[in-house]
RNA sequence: GGAGAGGUGGCAGAGUGGUCGAAUGUACCUGACUCGAAAUCAGGCGUAGGUAUAUGCCUACCGUGGGUUCGAAUCCCACCCUCUCCGCCA
């Protein structure tokens, strides 16, 4: 969420950095709206002043046990005027909460200017492409050869775009997730958080998630007392209860940065990618993530942002893994990112890079949501901001393990970081 | 699932339908005392919003949402959450 106080004073200003994300402001109906808000708060706060005031001198003059008819009935008329401009002033305030909450953050300045994902930007490239001596197959055929990826038997027990792993399969995935947790809890200083995986309503609302974005999300109806239902939500990603940790927080300056991983699995519908991806693993409506989380000073979100793309990168490069990583351009950029790298991965079957990670600094879109903040000394609470990034997508992680790693005989070779983590296997064989 | 207790400022904890935005304690800040610290004393100290520029005034907020009333932290209803005991359970 936007400051509203920014869009008073300065409406032209965010509608022209909007605009370079694509999003046109609609500042005629913000003008309005404010101009309407205004003056029915300031009408409405006159006759609850008027209220308070005469409630105030009936208390006294029953006190002395005089006759307060008078004025009661003066106060009458004041309370059915008052009662007509506080609806007003309610609905005009959902609007504008509404339409506020309906606004993308504003790209850093330092994002690069485009439309689509074409017009993103490479940063670096680590690594090299690998060479082959022999035709590549894909992780779906490695998978099936090994006998340890089952697409017919998910889709048997859920439908489509889930997946059934088995064996050696399984337990590289496992592998997988033990090691990126282990790395970045023992090497990158993050505390490992365990946190639930379906959560309320407030929470996808202060990540972000709602209200734009229910269709991308799995629901869970809920009963609430006789009458009431209230959703819960599958998390799409650890973003949501990890950054939610801090909702409604103010955390002391000194215990800045706040750093947490977490390993979670992820749920998505994936409404609107229909006939996108749908071989393999590489969108799934379930599927595992590491993600990291930083809760930092404003003043450190940037550095923090480099480091915290560091330490997912780092995952790359212990499982030598060729990728590049990319900085996203402002047509390019999430709803409530200010700046955004993605890390795309080499996958030789599709010839192509593909995203693993997906790094960004919200700067203090989500903590004015959650009112996150910290104080320092006496100071008044500011807010704080967040970033995120994944450290790594599990699922992906196994897909160019696999696809890179692969022998000739439909054998794949295991990274030595993974070794530990399987019982010391080297190779990965059809069992 | 059954029974009970409770949700008030950073924390603890009072609160009679009428100057209650809320006592008190504690934490914190400023000043005094001190070489300095502790102790003590004095003062300050919630959040959000409006108005505007005045060290000003006003409004809202006591779990959430309704209701009663001229007036609600206080009364009524519904819901949420926490804790205790019993039952069941991975």
């Amino acid at each position: 969420m936007l400051d509203i106080q920014t869009l008073r004073t300065d409406l032209t200003t965010v509608a022209a950095r909007l605009a370079t994300r694509g999003f046109v402001l609609d500042t005629e109906r913000f003008g309005e709206l404010e101009a309407a808000r205004k003056a029915i708060q300031v009408r409405t706060q006159e006759l609850q002043s008027k209220r308070n005031s005469s409630s105030k001198l009936i208390g006294q003059a029953k006190a002395r046990g005089e006759d307060t008819t008078a004025i009661m009935a003066e106060v009458a008329l004041v309370g059915d005027e008052l009662k007509l401009m506080e609806v007003q002033l309610g609905e005009l305030q959902v609007a504008l909460q509404q339409m506020l909450e309906g606004l993308p953050n504003m790209p850093h300045d330092s994002v690069p200017v485009g439309k689509t994902e074409a017009d993103n930007v490479e940063v670096r490239k680590i690594g090299s492409i690998p060479q082959f001596g022999f035709a590549v197959k894909d992780h779906v055929e490695l998978g099936e050869g090994l006998g340890g990826l089952d697409f017919e038997t998910a889709a048997k027990i859920s439908g489509a775009r889930f997946s059934v792993l088995k064996g050696g399969l399984a337990r590289m995935h496992r592998a997988l997730a033990q090691f990126m947790l282990d790395t970045h809890t023992d090497q990158h200083g993050y505390t490992e958080v365990y946190v639930p995986y379906i959560v309320n309503a407030d929470s996808m609302r202060g990540t972000g998630q709602l209200p734009k974005f229910e269709e991308d999300l799995f629901r869970v109806p809920r009963q609430m007392g006789e009458s009431g239902e209230q959703n819960f939500y599958l998390i799409p990603t650890a973003e949501v209860p990890v950054t939610n940790m801090v909702r409604d927080e103010i955390i002391p300056m000194e215990q800045l940065p706040l750093k947490y991983v977490a390993h979670t699995p992820c749920f998505r519908s994936e409404a609107g990618s229909a006939g996108r991806d749908t071989r393999g693993l590489i969108r799934q409506h379930q599927f595992e993530k590491v993600e990291l989380v930083q809760i930092v000073h404003p003043d450190e979100s940037y550095a923090a942002l480099e480091q915290l793309l560091g330490h997912a990168e780092s995952i790359l490069q212990m499982l030598g893994l060729h990728y590049r990583v990319v900085r996203l351009c402002t047509g390019d950029i999430g709803f409530s990112a200010a700046t955004t790298y993605d890390i795309e991965v080499w996958l030789p079957a599709q010839n192509t890079y593909r995203e693993i990670s997906s790094c960004s600094n919200f700067e203090a879109f989500q903590a004015r949501r959650l009112q996150a903040r910290f104080k320092c000394g006496t100071g008044k609470p500011e807010l704080l901001h967040t970033l995120n990034g994944s450290g790594l997508a599990v699922g992906r992680t196994l897909v160019a393990v696999l696809e890179n790693n692969q022998l000739a005989d439909g054998s794949v070779s295991i990274p030595e970081v993974l070794r530990p983590y399987m019982g010391g296997l080297e190779v990965l064989r059809a069992s």
